[in-house]
DNA sequence: GTCTATAGGTGGATAGAC
DNA sequence: GTCTATCCACCTATAGAC
């Protein structure tokens, strides 16, 4: 049954987003669940098999969305505008965006989960200089440099100032700069 | 005798940074030092005890380096490059910085060690609001909004493009990064 | 200040009944 | 699929000898 499965990940998720992946545990999710952490074993047998469900997950929903931009916006500067409320949105809900904090646990990361945690920025990275190059070509964008380089930053920037303001509580603190940043690469 | 409990400091913030406050324990000190994780006690008594010192001293440190470059730079956009290139060795040792990593952290940081950390942002607010301040009437440096805005989305970027940087082992990455960023705000 | 010894708790994980 | 029961490693922390 994949509803369980599911349910499990919705509250690791959760978990990971404002604890962190060394943050919780396996009873953490069975309190949530009213299950026993046997239970949660059946379905991820190690902790870091439910990491990296989770990491795959999360960007095939990511990925899904940026669909749902690109089939909605009129123009570049839109996309990049509802690219950066995504992460807006994720703060508010007082979560950290899942990959910006395993990447801060980089050092202690199970192996099985680095590399779909990276490839989520890469992900990122693509989607982003596609948007910025169209967005240069149909002068609704500007910037100097690479769009790759552009599209790191942006993703760094977002990355920063959203755990940065998640500790202040403030999320306006990353909507002023989320915002700025978007005013910088607009015509 | 304070040289065993800043020696302790060296070392527990030399994990902090590589694997977070989470990811260290008093038996990691302990092996480092070849002492007893009882005797770190008698220094610290709590892990939180230790993780607030961490702070203050990394503040006091850092505080001492923005002391240097104000005395040595010959203007603002000089003091910009420089507390960059902070940040930039920092990644270079393979580390991230003690409070972005501990930012991270936000959702599980014992509460003594909470203000002290955002303090350690608002000094750099500060200081960057100054220099900020500072290029734009020297005519260094140009920016739209205002330089609290400016400078809360510098120290974002850089934390932020620090630690996906990280997870690619990738320096070069970081450095893109903020070169690019410099190189806008330079007039 | 540092040690031995230990308490009391929680971590991830497994065996085997139902 | 979920349970009870249990394992063992590790965690933070303390008492008390030296």
């Amino acid at each position: 049954m994949a509803a369980t499965a599911d349910r499990i990940l919705d509250i690791a998720e959760r978990l990971v987003q404002t604890r962190g992946f060394n943050g919780f545990s396996y009873a953490d999710i069975a309190q949530a669940m009213k299950v026993t952490k046997a239970s949660l074993h059946y379905h991820y047998p190690g902790k870091a098999d439910l990491g990296k469900e989770l990491i795959e997950r999360y960007e095939r929903n990511f990925l899904v969305a940026l669909g749902t931009i690109d089939a909605q916006s009129t123009d570049a500067r839109e996309k990049l505008r509802r690219y950066a409320a995504i992460y807006g949105d994720v703060l508010k809900g007082e979560r950290m965006c899942l990959c910006g904090m395993l990447a801060a646990e980089w050092g202690t990361l199970p192996k099985p989960m680095r590399e779909p945690m990276r490839h989520f920025f890469d992900e990122n990275d693509r989607w982003l200089v596609k948007v910025l190059n169209e967005g240069k070509k149909e002068k609704s964008l500007k910037f100097s440099g690479t769009a790759t380089e552009v599209a790191q930053a942006l993703v760094g920037t977002l990355e920063g100032a959203m755990m940065i303001a998640r500790s202040y509580g403030d999320v306006a603190r990353f909507k002023a700069v989320s915002d700025r940043m978007l005013s910088d690469l607009s015509t």
